[in-house]
DNA sequence: GTCCGGGAGT
DNA sequence: ACTCCCGGAC
């Protein structure tokens, strides 16, 4: 059974007027300048995708690259997948890009370019889940569907003083419970959804809330007990994260100083996105590098450490310039300028590993460039 | 530096 | 229950 799924009901008292306090405040002091309008579904669903890994002041400078390059669902659908993860690289969780851009050809091939209008039929199609799927047929077709994400979460918790430990699938479907117990009539439906959204993200904040601002502060059961930061209770500390160190290898050629980088496999890490090679230590780097060309110079650049969600990665990149002429493309690799890497879908880490200025590599010594 | 938040897919 | 990434808050 999906956690979504009618559970025990939502049984204690909800507060009075919940849906009609909150959508006057929306209309009030909720936002009315975001970018995206609220009954184009493409648009939507763009930045509600966006949205579900990043905050709004990012979204919008993506959002706003994405629908110039693809101003409609044919435009996206009909894209090269690495246009896709180019314009998408930064945002991390690089599957949903994958899933935006299949998302979009199956919209397009098998709905005739028309979003469904249904939350059940959204959440049929790749990387729209329960939450989004409600929030696009709220907002563009007011269906009365519930959304739950994090800030919903965190606003029915507090006003409903619900203490259970978030996430845990049991507090879930009674909050998917309490969330549909609440919602107003069909036409109040996007302000009330937009309305949970600005509560959330500008007011009931996870840190600091400005319960003076909030039009349920008068019984509010966080604010009223003097702690509404305490909630929602988290279900357990975050483990620490095991270490991994890796070696980059920053493969450069001379004369030309293109740069080698391969396509990552498109499952597990940085699916599909270009990358530079990487060993567990500095021989193997090497030995590839020889394998290349020549070495004319190598140099450790500094450490540096990226986080993921369930461990963190020591990346140690290795600059090493090769005596090489760029082949034909071979299909895992390709020797490419800096600018032209800059243009495809490289992992946050080595975008600005490769875009800063960097000296030039070590011990070039001219007797071995004139061998 | 370290921690934290964030939905969907599997 | 676990994987996926990054930026911003502290």
């Amino acid at each position: 059974m999906p956690d979504s799924a009618p559970a025990a009901p939502f049984t204690a008292p909800t507060l009075p007027d919940f849906a009609s306090r909150l959508v006057r405040w929306q209309r009030q002091h909720g936002r009315h300048d975001l970018p995206w309008p609220v009954r184009d579904p493409y648009r939507v669903w763009l930045s509600e995708i966006m949205l579900q890994q990043t905050q709004v002041a990012t979204v919008i400078d993506y959002y706003a690259r994405f629908t110039a390059l693809f101003p409609t669902v044919q435009a996206l659908a009909a894209a090269p997948e690495d246009a896709v993860l180019a314009a998408w690289s930064g945002l991390g969780y690089y599957q949903r890009a994958r899933n935006l851009h299949r998302c979009a050809q199956i919209v397009v091939q098998t709905h005739g370019g028309a979003f469904p209008q249904t939350a059940e039929s959204l959440a049929a199609l790749p990387g729209i889940g329960p939450s989004t799927a409600s929030a696009i047929a709220a907002f563009c077709f007011d269906e009365r569907a519930a959304i739950l994400d994090g800030n919903v979460q965190r606003v029915l918790c507090r006003s409903h003083g619900i203490d259970d430990p978030v996430p845990a699938t049991a507090t879930t479907r009674k909050l998917w419970s309490l969330a549909r117990s609440l919602l107003p009539e069909a036409q109040d439906m996007a302000a009330y959804t937009q309305g949970l959204m600005d509560l959330g993200a500008t007011v009931c904040r996870p840190r600091q809330p400005a319960c003076t601002e909030c039009p349920f502060a008068t019984d509010c059961r966080a604010h009223l007990a003097g702690d509404p930061q305490r909630l929602p209770v988290r279900k357990a500390a975050r483990k620490s994260r095991p270490q991994r160190s890796t070696v980059m290898l920053w493969l450069r050629n001379s004369p030309d100083g293109l740069c080698w980088l391969e396509k990552r496999p498109q499952l597990g890490l940085w699916p599909g996105l270009w990358s530079l090679p990487q060993f567990d230590a500095t021989e193997q780097a090497l030995q590839f590098a020889a394998q290349i060309g020549p070495v004319i110079g190598q140099r450790e650049l500094a450490p540096f450490r990226h986080a993921f969600t369930h461990f963190e990665l020591t990346v140690r990149p290795l600059l090493v310039d090769v005596q090489a002429q760029p082949r034909a493309a071979e299909p895992q690799g390709q020797w490419l300028a800096l600018e032209q890497a800059a243009q495809l879908g490289l992992p946050a880490p080595v975008r600005s590993l490769l875009l800063q200025q960097v000296p030039p590599a070590d011990a070039p010594p001219p007797a071995v460039l004139h061998k």
